[in-house]
RNA sequence: GCCGAGGUGGUGAAAUUGGCAAACACGUACGGUUCAGAGCCGUAUACCUUACGGUUUGUGGGUUCAAAUCCCACCCUCGGCACCA
């Protein structure tokens, strides 16, 4: 016998695979449709690493399992390849990010061909592709068309390291995510898409999928929706402005009553606006200049000491008894969030409470705690309960308390019921290079206009340096050719936008295109879209599970109402989501280059061959945990293959291991649905090692185990497969079904308990009755031992399973 | 602080409608094969005990004939969010 080489076999299964076309899905089939979808990667430099694979080899085994099981099968592959690494990159090597793109696919493509993966690779897309991100432009002058893309200058995080406007998401701890520098802030010109007016859809829509819990929780927290009420504070200034006001939000209208002060956000308008009357102006201005020089994170997490200043000259009416109360301005409110200015309770809010003990400010108490242990003069009571000192909501309870001050007011024109989010509208340009060209034509006479959608894909210039500009524009602002084009309505003189898209764009709707990869008419044929969407099983990474899942929902809603996705899909992309756990490096530290513990996968794969890095991986550990890589382990599972490769020597007639192999096929079927490989791996091992005990293992038997394994190790089985003489390709065979009759024990070990403990154990019938195995089992000397001159008080009987005696 | 997940041998872990705790694998020890090693095969391997037996699923309590699993309180670890009014 030849030795198991999984260099020459793996190959050679890899090319037949590819000229047979097996995992091609077909856009008409009379098969029911199955669409599993992995993330597409972001072709580093560093190729691909076994946090990739994870996610891979798992939805690849499912679809090698469903394809088996009849399904028509769409399983494919692409590039998310904007991106910054990129271009800095090519800042660095004077080398066209586009060439760094190729070169990078390639290796990522041909490392995911070594493992077996059944891409079907005529579907490839690439998101730097202009054909591509022809659409994801279409896309953009859609969402400009329904008012939902609009230009707005605001405050910006801003890193002046990488000379890029940052998300706050990018902001960690105040640095720059990329390159760890501080990060600071900057007035920029930005488009900004508005997602938040998708806010309640995307929160109520989420009762329709099939998302873990925790996914659920972080996507809803990340949108923050919170009911409350705005109320008006009447400023009374004498003219210009006769009736000038504040308006604040609050949840908690019932403590308004205990309201004794108002704070402003620093970039609230109204103190550029009552500037003479402000008797401070400086101070105050010296204090709001200081808090916008802060990034946005760093003022938010900054120790929780409260800082601000009273703005004098002017004072606010409190509606609900007309006291006069100061107003303060202080950067722990913000102005994005309701409407940058809050009633401040402090007998009822912990950050109030603060911030009034330091400047000396009356707290009122207005709800009388439930809790007789609370000390009001420490902290604030910030639960609910009576209301006192409220006037005539006095003795009434929070809840409609909220509801009664709110009418009340609201009768009087002072408040309105309103709903705020913590979502914010997205953050859509980046002053870089290497992103999809936001086609946009500015005119002076017709405003910003789209590109004709004729004239798309507007295509990224040539330029020769990728270095954004000192002033923090796109290298695209010096190609001044490119830059000046005729608007599009008045065929007069107009300037493109330079900024690009943030890699959120191409991923936000590929997994459409997936359907149509090369349609030049439409971003997707509807037919193709109504054959394939919506996505069966999507697969990714635990840090995609808020952004990335929201933007795309938000996208594919959009895309839907628009009908550019026909409505018949449904309104959610994903059925079905689930997220691999991260695989640490040895010690239980995350891999990295610096700390030297990266495990590449390709190394894995030359050593041993891919089937044995398919099956470590998921045996290693629970799919969504996370799991520590294990050298040693990888050796185990070599062995478990070996084993299997020795069996062809003992082919023949042995029929022992009837049972066990239907219920075998009964644990892996059940275990690959439910992502729990590890556990069906292991079921295989046990057979493997019972047939390992066989002197002959009958060819029935050995196929069916075959086709167990398959899914897990491709290429052996199908050598296998082959040398055994069985026809076909062994990942085209019909999945097997177990006899259920089969499957049921005729004989048990009845376990034997004395007062809950394991005394003695018997084999009985599986179906013995209860009268008979206390027959059987109480003459037995172990059992007398315990027994003997006591009364036995009560039997309790579990039919195939124990009896227990209480003495 | 809030939300979520979790805590089981030397290690990764298995067992969840309550019913034999530690399947499978790694490691280790001993034995076999070998001139020798590697490899492979076999046996053992939660802990205490020579044994009989006893103890054990983060800690403490509860429910039950029976608890890793259910309930209560607490401790710890990991992940996310964090001045959102």
């Amino acid at each position: 016998m030849e030795k198991y080489n999984p260099k020459k076999i793996e190959k050679k299964w890899q090319k037949k695979w590819e000229e047979t076309g097996v995992f091609a899905s077909l856009d008409k089939s009379k098969k029911p449709k199955y669409y599993l979808l992995v993330e597409f990667p972001y072709p580093s430099g560093d190729g691909l690493h076994v946090g990739h694979c994870r996610s891979y080899v798992a939805l690849d085994i499912l679809a090698r399992k469903k394809r088996m099981q009849g399904f028509n099968v769409l399983f494919p592959m692409g590039w998310d390849a904007f991106g910054l690494p990129t271009e800095n990159y090519a800042i660095k090597t004077r080398t066209h990010p586009a060439i760094v793109t190729r070169k990078n696919t390639a290796n990522f493509k041909r490392q995911q061909k070594d493992l077996g993966l059944s891409f079907d690779w005529n579907r490839e897309i690439n998101t730097t592709d202009p054909s591509y991100y022809k659409w994801t432009q279409w896309i953009f002058i859609q969402l400009f068309k329904k008012g939902l893309a609009y230009k707005a200058k605001m405050s910006i995080n801003w890193c002046p390291s990488c000379k890029i406007g940052l998300a706050n998401e990018e902001v960690v701890d105040g640095k720059c995510e990329r390159c760890g520098k501080k990060a600071g802030r900057k007035e920029k010109e930005q488009w900004l898409l508005r997602i938040t007016k998708y806010a309640d859809r995307l929160i109520h829509d989420l009762d329709k999928v099939d998302y873990p819990e925790r996914v659920k929780v972080s996507q809803k927290e990340w949108i923050g929706r919170s009911q409350g009420t705005e109320i008006k504070f009447p400023v009374p200034v004498f003219t210009p402005f006769r009736d000038l006001s504040l308006t604040g939000f609050t949840t908690r209208a019932d403590t308004l009553f205990g309201c004794t002060y108002l704070v402003l956000a620093p970039e609230h308008a109204l103190i550029e606006k009552l500037k003479r009357k402000i008797s401070n102006y400086k101070q105050v201005k010296d204090y709001v200049e200081k808090s916008k020089k802060k990034a946005e994170k760093e003022r938010i997490s900054e120790d929780k000491e409260k800082t601000g200043i009273e703005i004098k000259g002017i004072k606010a009416t409190n509606p609900v008894n007309n006291r006069k109360i100061p107003i303060f301005v202080a950067d722990y409110v913000l102005m994005h969030y309701g409407t940058g200015a809050i009633m401040a309770v402090p007998a009822h809010d912990q950050r109030d409470f603060d911030f009034a003990k330091r400047y000396n400010l009356p707290i009122i108490e207005v709800i009388k705690p439930k809790d007789s242990k609370y000390d009001p003069s420490k902290q604030a009571y910030e639960g609910e309960g009576i209301l006192i000192n409220s006037g005539r909501f006095t003795g009434i309870k929070s809840e409609q308390a909220k509801e009664r001050i709110t009418e009340w007011l609201n009768a009087k024109g002072f408040a309105k019921k309103a709903v705020h989010y913590k979502l914010r509208d997205w953050i859509f340009s980046r002053q870089r290079y290497w992103g999809e060209p936001i086609p946009m034509i500015k005119c002076e006479k017709c405003g910003w206009q789209p590109v004709l959608e004729q004239d798309l894909p507007i295509k990224l210039p040539e330029v020769k340096n990728y270095k954004p500009t000192e002033k923090g524009q796109s290298p695209l602002a010096k190609v001044e050719k490119w830059v000046n084009a005729e608007c599009p309505k008045c065929k007069g003189p107009g300037q493109r936008e330079t900024d690009v898209m943030p890699n959120w764009a191409g991923s936000n709707w590929y997994y459409l295109r997936y359907c149509d990869p090369i349609n030049d008419k439409k971003l997707a044929d509807p037919k193709k879209l109504e054959h394939w969407m919506p996505v069966d099983w999507y697969n990714g990474g635990m840090e995609h599970t808020t952004l990335h899942l929201l933007y795309s929902r938000f996208i594919y809603k959009f895309l839907r109402d628009i009908k550019a996705v026909p409505r018949s899909i449904g309104s959610e992309p994903y059925k079905k989501r689930t997220s691999h756990g991260m695989i640490l490096g040895q010690g239980g530290i995350k891999m990295s280059k610096s700390k030297g513990n990266v495990i590449s996968p390709e190394k894995v794969v030359k050593e041993h061959g891919a089937d044995t890095m398919r099956v470590y991986e998921m045996f290693i550990g629970p799919f969504e945990q996370m799991i520590l890589w294990d050298t040693k382990g990888v050796k185990g599972v070599r062995r478990f293959l070996e084993k299997v490769w020795k069996f062809q020597e003992k082919l023949g007639d042995g029929k022992e291991l009837k049972q066990l192999v239907h219920k075998t096929i009964k644990k892996v079927t059940e275990d690959i649905e439910l992502l729990k490989f590890n556990t069906a791996i292991s079921s295989l091992m046990i057979l493997a090692n019972k047939m390992e005990q066989q002197k002959e293992i009958s060819l029935i038997h050995y196929s069916l185990f075959l086709i167990l394994l398959s899914p897990f190790a491709p290429h052996i089985t199908e050598e296998l497969w082959e040398r055994a003489g069985f026809k076909g390709l062994c990942c085209e065979q019909k999945w097997p079904r177990y006899d259920s009759k089969l499957i049921k024990e005729k004989k048990i070990i009845l376990v034997v308990q004395i007062n809950g403990k394991v005394r003695d154990k018997i084999e009985v019938d599986a179906d013995i009755s209860e009268k008979e195995a206390e027959k059987a089992v109480l003459l037995r000397d172990r059992v007398l031992k315990y027994t003997e001159g006591k009364k036995i008080k009560k039997t309790i009987f579990i039919s195939g399973k124990l009896i227990n005696f209480v003495l």
